[in-house]
DNA sequence: TTCGTCGGATTGTCGGACAATGCAAAAAAC
DNA sequence: GTTTTTTGCATTGTCCGACAATCCGACGAA
């Protein structure tokens, strides 16, 4: 049979539901709606896009899951402002499932930890400051115990990151920060004296960001880094093993379905 | 009023589309069912999950916008591997609502390009060596249109991710990528001998990387973005105002619901 | 004022329905 | 027997209507 002969471009038949999102994702990024702002009930939005509320409803799930929009303690939809670590949680997942390894973790986590105490020597505030001696002294007070060293630990770097004033460096970080930290009480259990060391390197580095002295900052930065990765290996691991052996039990959420 | 003693734990009901989501989520995550795998029809897991179809539907739209699951030519439903571009695209938008600056994108990329490059440097391959060469050449011969050099400047710099072969700093790059390329173009109109030094950076970049010689690739690729921040600026540009303004265009998709 | 109670509004979930479309098996043509 | 056409089924997208659970504000009682 001869060809149909295309005289018409393919239609785009775009799923209801899907423009819906769409719509609603177009109204919050070019402002007209802001972070906080009711969204509406989802009979009005029925009314106005003229579809099913099933439709509606399949529409918001779109958004909802990326944080676009959210649920107040009600559950009444409002314009949400997806935080970073929604976004970071993604991430990781998606670095799972492409089974990358520690080692492009490692790689990863030096540049973008030296690149933000770098920036937070330069721009850090009395107030962050402070946070940042009261998390040391803290670490200094629960040396022993390498659960709590842990957290007091990615709390600092947490603090690094806020003093950098660079949300993009934040953002960047985040995966590798969430795959990473969770091995750091896995190390210290191995390795005795880390939490010792990790101690002197937060002190070192609060001491080079107090002096604004960017470059010790950077020294001690990499210096705490590798020292990671070595004791990452001294506990018996591969720095080229996929991450996804170690962290699913991080990562996933929940458990059963509706039974 | 003296506090109310809080005795019991937030009483937490998971709405059951929520829940379907997290099933098939957690599935996916361990492993159990993998990307290219079918999910099955909507009926079966209707039955599986013993909830009604609309709640299915509901809870496949949550995966759906992430990427987890997506669906084939026909539409049935299969597990799909979130690639990193839908990541950034979402990533960029937080940052866009977070108003972010171009000073905090240079800063990001400066890094980011720096220890991509540098792990290239280190882990390049033939076939991408002469991507590269291939790139280059073109660049050179529409050195006078600035949008199609703007286009292979993008190239090139994804071309290094490839050959660095670290997925987390691809992953990490991509936001501040996406932020900032556009702008090359706009930077390239205003400075006229930016195409050439844009070019002559490249080509250096290149070198570097084919001698494997990490510290000239690094110095080459700092220059490079300084160069744009340079041209940036003398585009008229001010370095500490928000993206939001330029970009709106770029990364709102749609317009128009249904009607 | 504080505390129950009530009713309206809204969301979560359900069941059923139907058109459009893709896929594969059955039927027809060679 | 192979190729093409037709037919039928399965599946998705969309709609409708319904109801329980919950939230919220108003109203009245203690």
């Amino acid at each position: 049979m001869a060809e149909p002969a295309r005289k018409f471009a393919r239609i785009s038949t775009t799923p209801a539901y899907r423009r819906v999102a769409q719509a609603l994702e177009h109204q919050i990024l070019s402002g007209r709606m802001r972070p906080g702002d009711p969204v509406g009930t989802e009979a009005e939005l029925v009314e106005q896009f003229g579809v099913n509320r099933s439709t509606v409803r399949e529409g918001i799930r779109l958004l909802e899951q990326g944080g676009l929009i959210r649920r107040d303690s009600s559950r009444r939809l409002m314009v949400g402002l997806p935080h970073y670590e929604r976004l970071a949680t993604r991430s990781t997942r998606a670095l799972i499932l492409h089974q990358a390894t520690f080692r492009e973790l490692y790689e990863a986590a030096l540049a973008l930890q030296i690149a933000t105490i770098e920036a937070a020597a330069e721009r850090v505030t009395p107030e962050l400051i402070a946070a940042l001696e009261d998390n040391v002294e803290r670490t200094a007070k629960v040396l022993d115990d390498q659960a709590a060293v842990a957290a007091l630990d990615s709390e600092f770097h947490t603090l690094i990151g806020k003093a950098s004033q660079n949300r993009v460096l934040q953002l960047a970080r985040e995966p590798s920060d969430m795959l990473i930290f969770p091995t750091t009480e896995l190390v210290l259990r191995k390795v005795k004296i880390g939490a010792a060391r990790l101690l002197q390197a937060h002190r070192m580095m609060l001491d080079a960001i107090r002096r604004r002295d960017k470059e010790a900052a950077s020294i001690w930065a990499r210096r705490h880094i590798v020292d990671w990765r070595k004791g990452f290996e001294r506990a018996g691991n591969d720095l080229d093993q996929p991450i996804d052996k170690i962290y699913l039990r991080y990562v996933a959420g929940a458990d059963a379905p509706a039974e």
